[in-house]
RNA sequence: GGAGGGAUCGCAUAGUUGGUCUAGUGCGGCCGCCUGCUAAGCGGUUACGGGGCCUUAAAGCUCCGUCAUGGGUUCGAAUCCCAUUCCCUCCGCCA
């Protein structure tokens, strides 16, 4: 969330950023709030101080003075209509205050929605076949590696299961990217919980704007996590960290879960919108100064694994339309699927600047006796894979209807070429 | 699911017959003194959030809150009562 004081002190940023972002949340019912809640504040403060100077003078006297007692006993009673005044104001502030998203970096360009998205950069060469290339669900379906219909039988529409070297791709993929980001581009794996408290799904800024997105389980108030993105940034929710150990760079890969709300209609076929997908996250918690920069290595780890699996890609800047609710900047890397001739979003980076760490109370002590300061929060995807193996398929597709696999995977796989699985 | 124990200012602890607790002490951290250097020693300092005053700002001053969380009793709660959460031990069940 942003400061309370930020929103006093600069209202008109605010409102132009909200703007931008094509949000509607109420600053100026934020701002009459907390003029409110601070009036109440003076006076039931003011108050208190004086219960507790006479409370420790009837201490100190033998005989308790029966009429002080009784002054005090009212006074008490006003302190306690005014403080459930401001704790309604309190919760109201801080329920709107959840409502405000991040104000977009002033370098981003203003936009819209996706198609205000800027194109910055293309890598790799576009494959050219001597047949008609197939989208990957063909692809799957005739080799036996995946099995939609039985997924539609099992779980409903948006499951798939993999099937002998389909699943078999799918663990190499999420090994062999996980060696990668641990062993050469220094983060350190964790493996997190699938189940979150609310208050963890409000920390990353899903809550409570977005809770119909989200499968929840409802005995027990826990959420199935949409990204590795929540459990991992919340790992130091509620801490103050060292200066000496930023930045702090995870690697976690976990199942997603997403109810896809409104979406329907939209990539109904194949592996691209799916319910569960599994996902290599990157997190980054870093110092304010630094934050562009993590970001841009950040962006690069993610199209580091697209290089090494030489599948082209573009990287999309989102426009302050399409930035979402919690980032300042979020550059979207889209990987060539030439079986539909098309780019698609396989990884997203964003910085959210102290917006999470607000939320989430994630501080750490620029140097020693110094006071706390929140961090800056990062992500991105590196990458869906789900994703990853729908474009392996379509760019490594042959004209037999076999998949070669991807040099870097081979050892992982155990075959140079995927065929029909019975 | 059953029984019991616990949660105090970074860490370890004192404090539970309610009022000099604006929470003591040790360790650690920071600043300084001392020292050829290190250690030791000596002195000081040492949380977080919020409001106000004063400021360009920082600093400073002041008030309020926080002893797991939320309620309650009371003129006054770390201390008494209730609920909740989390942790630990034992039993049961379980991959």
């Amino acid at each position: 969330m942003l400061s309370l004081r930020f929103i006093r002190e600069h209202p008109d940023l605010v409102r132009e950023g909200v703007a931008h972002k094509g949000d509607t949340a109420p600053v100026d019912e934020i701002l009459r709030l907390d003029c409110e809640r601070r009036e109440l504040l003076a006076e039931v403060e003011a108050l208190r101080a004086r219960r507790n100077e006479v409370s420790q003078q009837i201490g100190r006297m033998k005989q308790k003075p029966p009429e002080l007692i009784a002054e005090m006993r009212q006074l008490g009673d006003r302190i306690k209509e005014l403080d459930a005044r401001v704790d309604q104001v309190d919760a109201d502030l801080n329920g709107l205050l959840l409502l405000v998203p991040n104000l977009p970096h002033p370098s981003v360009p203003v936009g819209l929605d996706d198609r205000d998205n800027i194109e910055v950069s293309r890598h790799g060469e576009l494959p050219t076949f001597d047949f008609e290339p197939l989208p990957h669900w063909e692809i799957a379906d005739r080799l036996g590696i995946a099995d939609f219909e039985r997924g539609v039988k099992v779980s409903g529409p948006r499951f798939y299961f993999l099937r002998g070297l389909g699943a078999r791709l799918e663990r190499a993929i999420i090994d062999w990217m996980l060696e990668l980001h641990s062993r050469e581009h220094g983060y350190l794996e964790v493996a997190a919980p699938y189940l979150v408290r609310r208050e963890s799904m409000t920390g990353t800024g899903q809550l409570p704007k977005f809770e119909e997105d989200a499968y929840h389980c409802e005995v027990d108030d826990l959420f199935l996590i949409p990204t590795a993105e929540v459990p991992v940034t919340n790992l130091h929710r509620q801490e103050i960290l060292d200066a000496g150990v930023l930045p702090l760079k995870y690697a976690c890969y976990t199942a997603c879960f997403r109810r896809e709300a409104g979406a329907a209609g939209r990539d109904t076929r194949g592996m691209i919108r799916v319910h569960q997908f599994v996902k290599v996250e990157l997190v980054k918690f870093t110092e304010p100064s630094t934050s562009y920069q993590e970001l841009e290595k950040l962006l690069d780890d993610a199209c580091d694994v697209l290089r090494r699996l030489a599948i082209p890609y573009r990287i999309v800047q989102m426009c302050t339309g399409d930035l979402g609710f919690s980032a300042t900047m979020k550059f979207d890397p889209e990987a060539w699927l030439p079986g539909q001739d098309r780019y698609v979003e396989i990884s997203s980076c964003s910085n959210f600047e102290d917006f999470q760490a607000r939320r989430a109370n994630i501080r750490y002590r620029p140097a020693p006796g110094a006071h706390p300061e929140f961090v800056h929060t990062l992500n991105g995807s590196a990458l869906a894979v789900g994703r990853t193996l729908a474009a392996i398929l379509e760019n490594y597709q042959q004209a037999d209807g076999s998949v070669a696999v991807p040099e870097v995977l081979r050892p992982y796989v155990g075959v140079d070429v995927i065929r029909g699985v019975r």
